[in-house]
RNA sequence: GGCCCCGUAGUGUAGCGGCUCAACACGCCAGCCUGUCACGCUGGAGAUCGUGGGUUCGAAUCCCAUCGGGGUCGCCA
């Protein structure tokens, strides 16, 4: 595109260039003035280019570059020519050549930045948040933004290609019960009603299957009001997929190919794991002690409850007798770790609720085998309680070395596995074995369809209520051993973050019912809440299921990014405040005088 | 709701055993400089140390409360 602006942008422009006159706007990156000449680096989205104001050869514009300062907005005429020699600058792609102006114009000009534009050097990020639009000039930020749009337009290209439909759903929708708290609209029309925004379009895309359009997917902003994370935020992005006439496998297969050539294409240079890695749910609690593992580096945990349940020892007695379990792993060479590092871990795992953290360190040289390790070599708290061939057992379940020290956890199962397997990760992360260039996805399956809410007293859906049973364990569902009945639900991970939860859905009214009445919902409730997915179920519906990738999650890994607020243009804080525009906020009495409320003090 | 960290010129930090009402860097302003590219040199402006109490002869510094930002547990079907 050639107009009054612009005739080129930075980028395009190279040695070939050289003699041409052309038009060139945007932002001045920097100026180096040096009395007589005056140098100016202009950006523009997509690059830089030095610009030269020479007094001899043009007064007029000389005169502009010197009222210039960072951040105005200019434009600028003249010729492409190529530097004098030595004089190339290597770092940016426009480096061999330079503009020498003979006219400039001020578009605009900037006061000067509240935040530092440099990637290198970190602002305070309230005054980011509030200078967002100036944030997001960063390089860093546009990085992100650039990347961003091209995993977007991947997915629909990818999607599209195998014919899926994209297809917008409502964002003023109904409240549903249990799940996260709902974000409400009141309603003007209708006193003291009120719309709930989606917290992802779940009926939607299932009643878009009853409809039959076969293969559903939808850039989907859902919005959740929960307390907000380093990886949540309020509203956030799904890639939003429902199919018709699949299976769970088909899904994982979609799953697989997407991620697989997306990142091929996108992000070479991260290598990831073919095929995905599977592991049922039982499996990864048992061995990671979450459904969502970093798989990156093994530190596997191990029970050792059978191993040390009749010992002499009160904290790993007491934990079985109460009927929780020990568990551990092996941190390769911290048998070293002073007292006071161990204390650091043992405060870790007491933050998560464990009672505390037994460490056994195996001190001395890696290459002695653990057949070879003696009483004396064994550092811990509990030496006198147990026998070196038991410290041994312990060892080679953890798949330990000499050198290494042994964490081992013993309270409730939840406690231990919640804790254990944050300290693996902090671990894994300490010792360097979370490689940031790789990225192992991975699918859990097999997950219990419910679990039991001891506040509640009641059964409540592990994923959503309208996941589908194992054909195998109706059984159980009939004679109500709930606890036995595994879910066609799966999981998509990867590095240690739940990317997104998958399910083959209920097509049956009658077994959609029966659950919803297992949940313990009141008839009345399922009536006024579910008859429209119930009476759809009743039209013909399809056999259907469907995952939705969580976009800033995914973003936030591949842009190597601390917290998802980074590929977010326009994220909210940790308290769900918006500080650029001062949101939430009040309304005036007019507003809520139509929305029928008034504000209790 | 609980726990932890942070809050000093526009920005990033120093000062936190009470003797510097405040230092340094970047930025900003002015002057000088024809080849720089994190240009350089000289000079200057700019902070009642988040806010409110308290202790003290004296508080950026100690105590309490409060606000804001971040992390985390709970929570997130």
């Amino acid at each position: 595109m050639s107009n009054k602006y612009r005739t080129h942008v930075c980028n395009e422009l190279n040695i070939s260039h050289t003699g041409q006159t052309v038009t060139v706007s945007g932002w001045v990156n920097r100026r180096r003035d040096h009395g007589e000449l005056i140098f100016i680096d202009l950006r523009d989205r997509d690059g830089l280019l030095q610009i030269v104001f020479n007094p001899q050869v043009t007064p007029e514009a000389h005169k502009i570059a010197e009222q210039v300062r960072s951040e105005y907005v200019i434009k600028v005429s003249g010729e492409i020519s190529k530097r004098p020699e030595g004089m190339e600058n290597p770092n940016i792609s426009t480096g061999e050549i330079e503009l020498i102006v003979k006219e400039a114009e001020i578009l605009n000009a900037s006061k000067p930045m509240p935040l530092p534009l440099s990637d290198d050097a970190e602002a305070d990020e309230s005054v980011r948040l509030k200078y967002r639009y100036l944030d997001l000039r960063r390089p860093r930020m546009q990085r992100n933004m650039m990347l961003r749009h091209r995993v977007v337009k991947y997915m629909r290209d990818f999607l599209d290609a195998r014919g899926f439909l994209e297809i917008e759903t409502p964002i003023l929708l109904k409240s549903t019960p249990e799940g996260a708290r709902d974000y409400l609209v009141p309603s003007r029309l209708y006193p003291g009603k009120f719309y709930a925004l989606p917290q992802s379009p779940q009926q939607l895309k299932q009643l878009l299957m009853v409809s039959g359009y076969e293969k559903y997917f939808q850039i989907a902003r859902c919005f959740r009001d929960e307390d907000q994370r380093a990886d949540r935020q309020p509203e956030f992005t799904q890639l939003d997929i429902e199919m018709s006439f699949v299976e769970e496998e088909d899904i994982l297969e979609l799953m697989e190919s997407l991620f697989t050539s997306m990142m091929e294409e996108i992000k070479p240079e991260i290598e990831i794991t073919k095929p995905f890695p599977r592991l049922s749910y039982t499996d990864s609690m048992a061995r990671y002690g979450n459904d969502k593992p970093d798989l990156r580096f093994g530190l596997e945990l191990a029970d050792i409850s059978d191993l040390v349940a009749n010992s002499e020892f009160g904290v790993f007695k007491n934990a079985i007798e109460y009927g929780g379990i020990v568990k551990g792993f092996a941190a390769p060479g911290c048998a070293s770790y002073s007292r006071k590092q161990q204390d650091k871990l043992v405060e870790f795992v007491r933050i998560r609720g464990a009672r505390g953290l037994v460490t056994i360190a195996l001190e001395g040289e890696a290459k002695q085998s653990v057949d070879d390790l003696t009483l004396e070599q064994v550092r811990s708290q509990a030496t006198k309680f147990f026998t070196i061939d038991q410290v041994k057992a312990f060892a080679k379940r953890m798949g330990a070395k000499v050198g290494d020290i042994l964490l081992i956890c013993a309270d409730q199962e939840d406690i231990v596995n919640t804790s254990l397997s944050q300290l693996r990760v902090e671990m894994g992360q300490r010792l360097g074995l979370a490689d940031p260039n790789r990225m192992v996805f991975a699918f859990i399956q097999n997950y219990p369809l419910f679990e039991w809410n001891p506040d509640r007293n009641g059964w409540d859906s592990m994923h959503h209520p309208f996941t589908a049973p194992h054909e195998d364990d109706m059984q159980f569902l009939n004679i109500g051993d709930l606890d036995k009945v595994k879910a066609k639900h799966y999981d998509f991970v990867c590095n240690g973050y739940e990317l997104s939860s998958g399910s083959i859905r209920i097509h049956d009214s009658q077994l959609q019912l029966k659950i919803f009445q297992l949940l313990g919902y009141p008839e009345g409730e399922i009536r006024e809440l579910f008859s429209h997915l119930l009476e759809a179920l009743e039209y013909g519906a399809p056999p259907h299921g469907g995952i939705a990738p969580g976009i800033d999650r995914f973003l936030m890994l591949l842009a190597g990014e601390e917290n998802i607020r980074e590929v977010i243009a326009f994220p909210k804080t940790k308290t769900a405040m918006d500080l650029m525009t001062n949101s939430p906020n009040v309304v005036s009495e007019d507003q809520l005088t139509d929305l029928h409320i008034r504000i209790e003090e």
